[in-house]
DNA sequence: CTCATAAATGCAAACGTTTGCATAGCCAGC
DNA sequence: GCTGGCTATGCAAACGTTTGCATTTATGAG
């Protein structure tokens, strides 16, 4: 029951005395088939099980019918939901997905490139590694004028298209925040300036400052990969001495809970002695107590608009150089009980 | 810059002045070309910037070096985690994968299928749909010989390679731990009985409350889907009228999270008035306050478990019927302050 | 009934690989 | 010098579609 049941067009013209062209045609709504020739072709497809082959399909003409989408990890909740964004509108439009996972190793995003380009996606979605400032591995992609579309994490300096959220409000946006609840001092914990979205952040937290006529310390800006040893570690600086710091600015949520449980241990009270904000608004920040302020970047309209963004390129003709647009995502600041201090518990609905 | 610049093997020949088949077998190492002949031929390709077309390879020895996962959702912890080991993994064996979202829509699921099927993949693995009962859709594949392996969510009575978690030792364990923590009036609040593992774990809650003596009571048991909502909507037919349960078996952390704040709002205390206990290990449920006992599924073992069962059937020769294997993987519970009220708040590290 | 025209169908090449079989070159042994 | 047996390479078919162009068939006007 093997090679034999694979059946293709050939078998159903072949039952049908016709010829693979009408079948195929037949199969593809060409106008020029008549409606009874299309119903017959349909109906025996149907009764030998006939399946399309997306290869052969593929291979003649030069399109795959699935597109690509490199990010750094999909267990994490931000790209987790735009991919699950992306990924579904893609379906509706019929097109087939590769995720693919870097694991924030630039190694590994260049040789996943390389691949996707070898299974001849018809589009590819980035998010970059933290440490990728060299795009050149994307040059292919560019030169073929397949469509390529960066989101959140996006290069500088590379003519593309780009949907990211607006960093730099968002950094601007905290801080102030933390400087109206009373701050004085204020830690910022970054990810690695390698990656534009965290330079945005740092020069809306210097504006910010800046505005307040709060002078920024370097000291006070830490720039880490932002996982919950390093904030661990970050935390066991900051609190190694006196001053302690009244307010932080964590580039992530993970980063923001970690210095609460450490908050918690050493016994500095949130958000009287120490407010915290955190960034992306995780499923966690809300969940943990007291809960944590926080910066929505609205990952299911991010995907939305990237998927927007693909069918858009792919609409275009392949000839003509892609136009390039960028798009911005808007932020919205939750406030949680970990940044305001008359915290009168508000319970919803 | 288009077409022009897609190299193929047939430039590399004319290149080099050999024939097409002497430059594919020395890019795959064919032992029967000299090493000279496969120098050249990679140098050559290297400069021309050649990239093999996968589909062309793909249609000609139908195979497509993709595999396939479907899954409910990627943007849930369990299946996310899995998804990004059996990504990586496979990865590493030089397998592209598909990974596609049923939404836990049965027709969705179909149609994924079919869809996969049609761009040839390898080999695939599925969790299925809360709802799916019937497996024909994933007959293709068996009829075929191609490898397919069903993880977590699996079904009964379809001969097929399977990995999954003791739930049944995960709803005795859960349950024990419930009576032994002093509960006597337990509710259960399962997942769909249409889905294996759910009717599996009831199975261990009835076992534990046989054990110890305690009635099985079927107003005490909830079949669900395990949303936030449906969590609320059964936290308010339970707390509509006394008596009160004292313990509650969750089949996920969303709906042990979402009773737990549903107490904190009627003032229905934890642990000492109820204690609740939950399912997976969600990360979000060792952040909560207070944390909430769980069952640890390990994730990332299961993913192991699922890619090397793929791996494993891949290599068996295509012709020979599989043999199937079943993978059980072990769970453990964790035990959080939502269950035990002594709760000497244990820090760690 | 004829001829022009439109509609429906067929032919065959092409997409870029892989691979069974054939062949050319070479060497050793008789 | 012939045979046999290697090794390295080439030839050509095949994988299952799609599509430009050619061809047949139906339609309708004169």
């Amino acid at each position: 029951m093997n090679k034999r049941t694979e059946k293709t067009i050939v078998d159903i013209a072949e039952e049908l005395g016709l010829s693979v062209s009408t079948v195929s045609r037949a199969l593809n709504d060409h106008p020029n088939i008549s409606a009874r020739t299309k119903e017959k072709v349909k109906k025996m497809a149907r009764k030998l099980g006939y399946r399309p082959n997306a290869m052969a399909a593929g291979l003649r003409n030069n399109r795959s019918k699935t597109i690509g989408l490199l990010v750094p990890r999909i267990s994490m909740f931000f790209p987790a939901t735009i991919s699950t964004v992306v990924q579904n509108k893609l379906q509706e439009h019929g097109y087939n997905v590769i995720i693919c996972q870097s694991n924030d190793s630039y190694e590994q995003e260049v040789a996943l490139t390389n691949t996707l380009y070898s299974a001849r996606i018809d589009a590819l979605a980035v998010s970059t590694t933290l440490y990728t400032t060299d795009f050149s591995h994307f040059d292919i992609f560019k030169d073929n004028n397949i469509p390529l579309v960066f989101f959140d994490r996006v290069p500088t300096d590379y003519d593309v298209t780009v949907v990211k959220g607006d960093d730099y409000l968002g950094g601007l946006t905290v801080t102030k925040h933390l400087i109206e609840q009373g701050c004085k001092d204020i830690v910022h914990i970054s990810g690695p300036l390698t990656c534009s979205l965290y330079v945005e952040r740092v020069a809306g937290f210097r504006t910010a400052l800046q505005q307040h006529k709060i002078p920024f310390k370097k000291s006070r800006v830490f720039y880490q990969e932002l996982t919950r040893e390093n904030a661990w570690q970050a935390c066991e600086k900051i609190f190694a001495k006196q001053p302690y710091p009244d307010g932080v600015f964590a580039a992530n949520d993970t980063t923001a809970i970690t210095i609460l449980e450490y908050c918690r241990k050493i016994n500095v009270r949130v958000p009287e002695d120490l407010k915290i904000v955190g960034y992306s608004n995780d499923p966690r920040a809300e969940i943990i107590n007291p809960g944590i302020t926080s910066v929505d970047q609205f990952p299911a309209l991010m995907g939305e608009r990237v998927a927007e963004a693909l069918l858009d390129l792919m609409q275009q003709p392949r000839q003509s150089p892609q136009r390039h647009a960028a798009a911005m995502v808007p932020i919205q600041l939750i406030k949680r009980a970990s940044s305001e201090v008359k915290s009168t518990k508000r319970k919803k609905s």
